[in-house]
DNA sequence: TAACATTTTTACCGTTTGGTCAAATCTCTT
DNA sequence: AAGAGATTTGACCAAACGGTAAAAATGTTA
């Protein structure tokens, strides 16, 4: 007996991918990344994303059977990413440091994966048709946790009385920010395309805000 | 002489418009608000704003040329509304006063102007195509000259030292969070899709941030 | 009310789009 | 090398889309 039945790769099984099939498939995702993050769901065609997987369009459609399929293998791939960070976040650490260290994880994301966070964001702005499940349950339970640990350290005095849920939402939309919102950040900034250097000065700015203080009070020289 | 020829309403002139006219560009502009707010620029259909309009799409085609037209039109009524709460920004204020009652402005219009806000975000999360221009220029004028406030009150050692420009972009991306990601703010909250309640919260935690402190020092009791 | 301009509708057109199908080609195993 | 299964392709289709043309209906004004 050369095969136990149930690793035979005469056996269709789902988790049984070719060589080719695995080649693939994640050439599409990725071109199917640039395309989406670029333009949104209802922007993206099939054409151009087979174009910038260098494949034809019924090629690959033989891999993913419509386009749908292919925004929501990338989305459900994009989750455990996402939520990543925030799990590191730990009860017996330091608020100073632990914030700090969420808040640089989730920049050197925006930084390192822009076009999955304007995947993402263009998800939640068209009302998160695709990913509601995963707002209401995972991402729901993570936060309901998290936010207790930071409502201890409030009930310990470390942190500011506040609501942990909204200071989440603030890291987000600061961090976030600079993928989603890059092109504004550079025009605004007057830095050419290509240029990340205003990540440096993020990482201080969101430092002094969320870590030190921002405005000074009266009382001081 | 009844009429001097510059008033004679024969005079086919871009800002003579008839009653019907006005009636119909304002609910055009109105139902287009909706959809495009939604679903995006590619998102929307011409049949989708006709209908929304309750209007048919030729004869919506009579008021304005094409689709991109009709965004451009959204787009450009959008940006001094937009601009309007940072040029309020008083030199001579107190630093604390002047953020903080920028921070409640700009989280009003999230409140009621969600859409325009989707709008808006839609838009830079897409490049920019339409509003390049509106960034480099106008918007990164004001910036620099409000930019220079904030500057000057570092200098004066009412405000902690950051980059004045990176503390802007905080400002619009927690307070505009709140109108885009507002499906992500409900579900993670347990909220109904009607419910606002959670905008009172937001403005503490962003006082709380802004203008209080987050962490608390180790020294304090 | 007649004449004119404005507004609305009906019918239509060319293109793009998501997707299908069967045939052709390639790859891998025996 | 042959056969089976996996992969790729070209030709095609129906629906949706942005937009047009011209006639019909309506509103306005003298």
């Amino acid at each position: 007996m050369k095969h136990s039945k149930l690793v035979d790769s005469r056996v269709k099984q789902p988790n049984n991918k070719t060589r080719i099939q695995q080649e693939n498939e994640k050439r599409i995702l990725l071109a199917a990344l640039e395309v989406f993050s670029q333009t949104g769901f209802h922007g993206a065609t099939l054409d151009k994303i087979a174009r910038a997987a260098d494949m034809s369009k019924p090629n690959l459609l033989y891999y993913f059977k419509n386009k749908e399929e292919i925004h929501v293998a990338l989305l459900t791939g994009l989750l455990d990413v996402w939520l990543a960070p925030l799990r590191a976040i730990n009860a017996h650490g330091d608020p100073a440091t632990e914030i700090g260290s969420y808040i640089q994880r989730k920049l050197e994301s925006s930084c390192e994966y822009p076009r999955e966070s304007r995947l993402f964001a263009n998800e939640i702005l068209s009302g998160a048709p695709h990913i509601g499940d995963f707002l209401q349950t995972e991402l729901r339970q993570l936060v309901d946790e998290k936010a207790g640990i930071l409502q201890s350290w409030i009930d310990d005095g470390r942190l500011a009385p506040c609501n942990p849920r909204h200071l989440l939402f603030a890291i987000w939309s600061t961090t976030q920010h600079y993928a989603d919102f890059s092109v504004q950040v550079r025009h605004v900034l007057g830095l050419e395309p290509g240029d990340k250097s205003y990540f440096a000065e993020a990482a201080q700015m969101l430092d002094t805000l969320f870590i030190r203080r921002l405005v000074v009070p009266h009382s001081e020289p």
